[in-house]
Formats: structure tokens, C-alpha cells, sequence
RNA sequence: GGGUCGGUGGCAGAGUGGUCAAAUGCAUCAGACUGUAAAUCUGACGCCGCAAGGCUUCGGGGGUUCGACUCCCUCCCGGCCCA
């Protein structure tokens, strides 16, 4: 049996350390957390794509700490709800996925949110797809379930305000997306769901349900999104997303790119330094003499830790001195196969470092071609033996090394 | 079912017979700069071609025309209003 820890500074931590907001309280989590009582708790990923990105890592991580508590985590593979598509955040309804797509997608989410989550050794979360019940659900019972709401707590929703303001479309079946949410919970008969505040409203439909048909209080924490000052979001759309599958180096440097203003936030929501750590950083931003760099160095080393571990954290960072900072070659180039009287646009082309013969010559003629550091101007140019070993670089950070035989 | 508006490049969104490979914004890419791969600035941004030029593209198909994203027919899809 897994003890359960009820330390309440540690509780204190879990329950705040990124939290939006608590329901129905903080005050009555808090109490049951204190009461040694062993919870089940879950966060639902839909897999819609490949790759689960840092946003999800948010959530992950929360799980992560009830786990170090000794809770029993459930990690929600949502391969049937996101059949539906979650009109969250999303002005466009999402297109239909396939059965195959989806299963490719999920194959990975493990390995993935191993980095924060422990799925083997003692406490181990659990992986559970919700088609198992949602695929068995009768047209009878969803009638039923669907009984529990009413259309204008459905339109409520922001985002269905924002469609029917622009004339979009809001499909039917979209109504039913925190149905078959909130069913899982009903299901899994869970006693808390974590998820970001974007999920509010889906994860308060099986609050709803959970306490209509299993009379149970469900928690629900809601976690602050990921974003800087501004408001704009650290996600795939916004293209300087962080993957959890992404290889170190480019991990390191995704969030390199991010703006100053998520530095602190990243700390807090996508790593376990301790909340003074947090703090540290966040007083030390607001003093000039601070780099900000310095900080994001630090968070992006503490993101690919995590993640791969801090051998490769070590390699990542030392690959963004060299490359980016010191805009030297890589110690570890990939080699690529020319063949002599070969034209350079071609074998750029074919190393996949241009989409097309037009984007490689636009590459050349705006200078951000070279070999062995020497800026190439010549579109014509061929490649010949003498370049044998060189090196050749396409934009910022795209390295091959040149064969030829 | 009726009326009406609409379907354009990765997205948003102009264009309504030639000056359209198609404005603009976002995204993307390259360069400059910097404190970073941030911000800012400059440039590029369908495909082939050194170029001239050619080819493919504006929901699908067909037509009118020297010429169509633009006009006509037809089909498909959507919004709104009415029922």
C-alpha cells in the first residue's frame, strides 16, 4: 500500500505552485489531501498529434506531485474524445481523425511524459484509454447524459459566443465533447482532475456528473496557462513550442526563443526547482544588471534535464554556446553524400535543408549560405572534390558535412 | 423547404474580365543588429529556370471570351434569416 504523505507545506506547494483556481475550494482539498486519505486523480491528453508539447508538460508535472504524494494517477489517453475534437480555444472546428492517426499519435505519449511522470517502481500511473466506455455507450445513455445540461450552459462557453458572433459554425456533436469528458470522470470515478484553465469548462461538466450520478464531490484544479506578460501562449500555434520529443538540442534551443517574460513562469509551472528557486529568479529578472539570457540559459537546461537527463542537458547547452553564441560549427556534424559537378542548390535541396531549388537559391543570394565559413554568392556553384570534408551551413543552424568521393 | 451571403495561397483576408502568382496581416525563411535562436529593422516568401520565360493555383466539373479569381451553367460545402 502506498503511504500517503500529508505533510502540509508540501500539500501548500502542490496546491498552489501554478494553480489558477480550486473547486469548489482550496480550503476542502486541502482537508481531504491533510486526511491521509489516498485520492485518484487524473489529466486527459488527446492525441492529435505526435508529439505532446509544454503545455502538457504543465499539466504532467502537477500529476507528477500528487504522485510524489503518494496519490493514484491516472494518465487519460483521450484517443475517443479526440474524435470529437475539443472546441477549446479553437475558432475552427478540428478535422476528423482517423482511428489509426490517433493510435500512431498516443504510441508515444509515455516515453514522452516520462520524463515527469514515474509509470513503473512503486506508485506507478496508470495509462487508460477512454474508448474503452465511451465506445460502448449507447445512443439510450447518452440521451441521459446529455439530460444533466442545458443548450444555454452549453453556449455559454466563450468560445461558442466568439463562432456565433463570427458566424461560424458550431457543429452538434461539439456540445457533446464535455459530455464524454465529464464522463470519464464518472467512469474512473475520480476524485480530482487537473488540466489548464482553457479546460474549465469541460472539466466542470464531469464535476456536474460525477456528482449527479455517483453523488461524489470531484475536485477540479485548473492550472494558469503557460504565457508571458502579454498573454501569448507557449504553444505549437504561436511556433516556438517546446516538444517533449524534440531532441535536446533543439528542446534547449525552442526555449531559448521564448520571451523574457515567461522565464519565471516556465521555472514554476515546467520544472521541480524549488518555489524559493522561483522566486530567486523572479526577483533576480527585475534587477537590469541581470542578464535575462542567463535565466532562460538555466530554464532551458532545467527543461532538457528533465527530460533526457543531465548529461544531455550538459551537451545541449554546450551545442547553444558554440552554435549560437559563439557561432562556431558543432562538434558532431551530420554528413551528407555530394557528387562531384553536383550543383550546390541540388545537394542543398536533397539535404532537405531548402524545400525547393527556389527556396536554396534565395538562401544563397541573401548570404546565408557557407562553406567553411566562407559566404557563398555564386547560385551556379558546383560541388567539387576540394570540398571534400568542408563544411557547409544553411542558415543559422543547419550543418552537413560534405562527402565526396 | 424558402430567401440571402459566401467558399481565394500554411492561416486570416482583399481582389470582381487583362496592369494577378494574386493586396495586407500573421506564420515561415534569410540577413543586420543585440543581451539570446527574444525584441527591433531589412529582404524573401507557388514550382521549374542563370535569365528570358514557362508551368500549375483562387470549392469540383463544364462553358463564354483573344484573355477568367473575376461572366454563364451545373454540382458540392458552409453562415445568417424565415419556416
Amino acid at each position: 500500500m502506498t503511504k500517503v504523505i500529508t505533510d502540509e507545506k508540501m500539500i501548500d506547494e502542490v496546491l498552489e505552485r501554478g494553480v489558477e483556481q480550486i473547486f469548489p475550494d482550496k480550503k476542502t482539498l486541502k482537508e481531504k489531501l491533510m486526511s491521509g486519505e489516498r485520492i485518484r486523480l487524473y489529466c486527459g491528453y488527446d492525441p492529435t498529434a505526435p508529439s505532446l508539447h509544454i503545455g502538457n508538460a504543465v499539466t504532467i508535472n502537477k500529476l507528477s506531485q500528487f504522485q510524489k504524494l503518494g496519490h493514484e494517477i491516472i494518465f487519460l489517453i483521450g484517443d475517443f474524445t479526440c474524435m470529437i475534437g475539443d472546441p477549446t480555444d479553437k475558432l475552427a472546428t478540428r478535422k476528423k481523425m482517423t482511428r489509426e492517426e490517433i493510435l500512431e499519435n498516443a504510441k508515444g505519449y509515455q516515453k514522452q511524459a516520462s520524463g515527469y511522470l514515474k509509470f513503473d517502481g512503486e506508485n506507478p500511473a496508470q495509462i487508460m484509454y477512454n474508448s474503452e466506455w465511451n465506445d460502448k455507450l449507447t445512443f439510450k445513455e447518452l440521451i441521459e447524459l446529455s439530460s444533466n445540461f442545458t443548450v444555454q450552459q452549453m453556449i455559454q462557453r466563450d468560445m461558442f459566443q466568439k463562432r456565433m458572433a463570427e458566424e461560424k459554425p458550431i457543429y452538434l456533436h461539439e456540445f457533446l465533447y464535455p459530455l464524454t469528458q465529464g464522463y470519464d470522470s464518472v467512469v474512473m470515478n475520480v476524485d480530482l482532475e487537473i488540466g489548464g484553465n482553457d479546460q474549465m469548462f469541460n472539466m466542470l461538466a464531469g464535476r456536474t456528473l460525477q456528482k449527479n450520478i455517483n453523488n461524489k464531490e470531484k475536485f477540479v484544479v485548473t492550472l494558469k496557462l503557460l504565457a508571458d506578460e502579454t498573454g501569448k501562449k507557449m504553444g505549437k500555434s504561436e511556433g516556438n513550442a517546446v516538444f517533449l520529443d524534440q531532441a535536446p538540442q533543439d528542446m534547449y534551443g525552442a526555449v531559448m526563443s521564448w520571451t523574457d517574460g515567461t522565464i519565471a513562469v516556465g521555472f514554476e509551472m515546467a520544472t521541480n526547482v524549488s518555489m524559493q528557486e522561483v522566486k530567486e529568479v523572479e526577483e533576480a529578472l527585475k534587477d537590469e544588471k541581470n542578464n535575462p539570457r542567463d535565466y532562460k540559459m538555466k530554464l532551458a537546461y532545467e527543461m532538457v534535464k528533465i527530460n533526457y537527463g543531465e548529461e544531455a542537458a550538459d551537451k545541449a547547452q554546450e551545442n547553444f554556446v558554440r552554435t549560437v553564441q559563439k557561432k562556431e560549427v558543432p562538434d558532431v556534424v551530420v554528413e551528407e553524400n555530394g557528387n562531384n559537378g553536383e550543383k550546390l542548390i541540388d545537394f542543398i535541396v536533397r539535404a532537405k535543408l531548402a524545400s525547393s531549388n527556389g527556396d536554396a537559391k534565395r538562401k544563397i543570394e541573401q548570404g546565408g549560405v557557407s562553406i567553411d565559413g566562407e559566404i557563398v554568392k555564386d547560385i551556379q556553384i558546383k560541388i567539387s572534390k576540394d570540398m571534400n570534408g568542408k563544411i557547409l551551413k544553411v542558415g543559422k543552424r543547419e550543418f552537413r558535412k560534405i562527402i565526396v568521393k
